[in-house]
DNA sequence: GCGGGGTGCG
DNA sequence: CGCACCCCGC
């Protein structure tokens, strides 16, 4: 089972490009879109359907927004956190596939202070609640998404330039790091120690093209589904393009073996 | 020589299309261009330039906005009316090459009633005394644009739905009647008595691929330079596809002899 | 820099 | 319907 996590910055933008990758790169098994910008109503679930994914959708009009689309049907399907002071945001979905549980997350932007800060801080602590009474670390749980943090030095294309700077301030990492300690594997990091793995890149001044990036999309694992992780990789086809304009993210996919 | 009349409906929307237009279909030697919808200096020089084409600019922030492009060079160009009372919008400009006076204009859309529509009546009796007070008939004169007035019952595609619609009202029809009169050549008309020869369709309802169009983009010539047409067209490969998005008007394309 | 939203224009 | 404009979010 092939799962990618992909920021989309827009389905109706994306539709095209994404098709065609699927089609002509990567036929995933199974697709964690996040920042699809548009409500249920506007989703393009017929062409999904067409490429024979199943799809559950948590959408908000022009901002954020998440949904899974997967080959294998989707069940026990979890909208939001069921927490009315976070949910007027869409930021997260769950649903099962196969015995896998997925977890999808787009975590705020932040800012360098003030409440948009102090609101993701809150929301990585609420992720943690939200999983551990919900689900359980024993189960195949795989939590992906969009953390808008990078962990460490080696996640930044400039750790001295970056330090301090939206998605790598300390109080950030350490709010991430602290959802993570429940029991997650960082499975990029595990995998390739060695490589930086960037997923994001600034539209501004051409970054892509000098690597000048940071790896702030994961796909975080319980110990049980790790086992079963053979491979993972950022797949830079979309990105490392000019038109049709990408996303600024680009998708990370990890292997499943099927057991 | 071939002068072609388009309303392009925004050139730096339409730059792609138009020089896929002039490359793979039709190598004009002249464009005069309506709706630029652009300053001078957001006018893509540089991409006519490459193309063999020397332009004189007329624009405007946002709306209207004239251009010629040409193949030979552009000499005596005249920018607006030189009056007050119309130059703030910008929807005639004028230039000779070689020895063809060539006048470029965008008339007013109007409205039903009302000060859009007595502009629109009051811009054709200035566009009349601007021609007959600076240029001659007796030159090779060629009055081209979009003057959003259909002549006659032939030149709509239901002229008992569209009477007294905008662009087919008695009044815009006289006021426009009373400007060819000065002696203009209604070159498409003269030439093709059996064809409507529209050169608009609606982007509503998919108003192209039913035909239900308009004449009202014109070729009008002095006497002289009639003499010297040998052909004109109306050229649907631009308008009639679906991507990129066309211009709701199609270049009109008229071949003069060179003598 | 590239999305979304809205409004005005034709 | 598809441009332009503006403001906003990331």
């Amino acid at each position: 089972m092939e799962i990618a996590t992909f920021n989309v910055n827009s389905i109706r933008a994306r539709m095209d490009l994404l098709e065609r990758w699927l089609k002509e790169k990567r036929a995933v098994d199974l697709l964690a879109l996040q920042e699809i910008k548009c409500t249920e109503e506007n989703f393009p679930f017929e062409r999904f359907e067409r490429l024979g994914y199943d799809c559950a959708v948590f959408g908000q009009k022009g901002y954020n927004g998440v949904a899974i689309c997967s080959k294998y049907p989707l069940y026990d399907i979890k909208k939001g956190f069921a927490d009315s002071l976070f949910d007027n945001q869409k930021r997260v979905i769950a649903a099962k596939a196969g015995d896998y549980r997925i977890i999808n997350v787009y975590a705020p932007h932040g800012d360098l202070e003030g409440e948009k800060l102090i609101y993701k801080l809150r929301f990585f602590s609420k992720l943690k609640s939200y999983i551990v009474e919900n689900f359980s670390l024993k189960e195949k749980l795989i939590v992906v998404g969009d953390m808008n943090v990078a962990r460490d030095d080696m996640d930044v294309w400039d750790p001295v330039l970056l330090k301090g700077s939206i998605g790598f301030m300390d109080e950030e990492r350490e709010a991430f790091e602290d959802f993570v300690s429940i029991g997650l594997v960082d499975t990029y990091r595990e995998l390739r120690p060695n490589e930086p793995g960037f997923t994001w890149w600034d539209y501004k001044n051409g970054a892509i093209w000098r690597n000048q990036g940071m790896r702030i999309d994961y796909i975080l694992t319980s110990p049980n589904a790790f086992e079963r992780c053979e491979d993972i990789d950022v797949d830079l086809w979309t990105r490392k393009r000019r038109s049709p304009t990408p996303s600024d993210h680009a998708p990370v996919v990890a292997h499943f073996r099927d057991e």
